[in-house]
DNA sequence: TTCAATTAGCACCAAATTGATACGGTTTTT
DNA sequence: AAAAACCGTATCAATTTGGTGCTAATTGAA
């Protein structure tokens, strides 16, 4: 479906919060502060480490801080981070992996809507997310649930 | 994860075939051209006519037709056919599934986007997609497999 | 030097979604 | 009547996602 996988939408949260205290801070630290499930929170940085989004600081008093500016990370880049190589359908890369798109009639318009995502979310750079973000409300949150979207997911 | 459903995928090849033949070809038909899983054809069918982009005509030698022109047709109009209102993330409608927008600090940045999503796919109508598309290629196809995407997905 | 905090890298499980199928019912033409 | 086709819905298996656990490696500090 087109829909943001949960990791993503946590990963936008969890930069948001790098951006705003730009403190380094440990994956436990944040879980508890969103209070968001902690074992995801801390998959989710590991991987956007990996992907040089973030940087890490091993050991006691250790933790992750922005690697750039938010200005110079796109939707794109989070996106990739978190759920791989962005395709609309699977034809996009690896064109082996589809052995009609001669066949096939809608291949190459959907190529250019394909295109045009990746576009749209290469040229939107997170700081237009982070920069409008709530600083984030420093009441203690319910005991219940998690702090971002709904259950119908 | 932000790809196409089959369903979607499939969808639009077969509004490309009603649009570049447009006699009221039926269900089975259809299928067995495109060498598509018969039953899923049906329910694409079905669904893309409850939400009044085709009409039925039932019984013998009965079919489907486009109801409009494809000019008229956005892209947005086919995924809500096919898998419902389009929601980057779950609190973009019925706010009350998300409890936590006043905490959460992305709420607001990603309603943005999703509204930018929704306008890129209800300005994008499909003659953009089906005028591209091949008038189909009437070599017989192979034998295995579906003509579409790879198996990755 | 030892210990505790913390990231790194997997491997794993359960729930939700998707892809695909099946079937009985209704409408219409022949 | 009978056949062709759509309609509604229910079901099922495969995949993906959401979420968890464990062990190793690294670092700062007592
Ligand atoms: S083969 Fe790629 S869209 Fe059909
Ligand atoms: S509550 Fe909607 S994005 Fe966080």
């Amino acid at each position: 479906m087109l829909k943001f996988s949960k990791k993503i939408d946590y990963g936008l949260i969890l930069l948001s919060k790098l951006h705003h205290e730009p403190v380094s801070a440990s994956a436990r630290e944040i879980a508890a502060r969103y209070r968001l499930p902690a074992p995801m929170v801390a998959n989710i940085l590991k991987q956007l480490t990996g992907a040089g989004i973030l940087v890490s600081t091993r050991g006691a008093q250790g933790g992750y801080e922005l690697a750039h500016d938010p200005a110079d990370i796109s939707l794109a880049d989070v996106v990739r981070a978190l759920e791989g190589e962005f395709s609309l359908v699977d034809c996009t890369t690896a064109e082996n992996t589809c052995q009609y798109s001669e066949l096939c009639p809608t291949h190459d318009p959907i190529q250019a809507v394909h295109r045009k995502f990746l576009d749209f979310m290469s040229e939107y750079k997170i700081d237009e997310i982070l920069g409008a973000a709530k600083p984030f409300n420093t009441h203690p949150a319910p005991s219940l649930g998690n702090p971002s979207i709904g259950k119908t997911q």
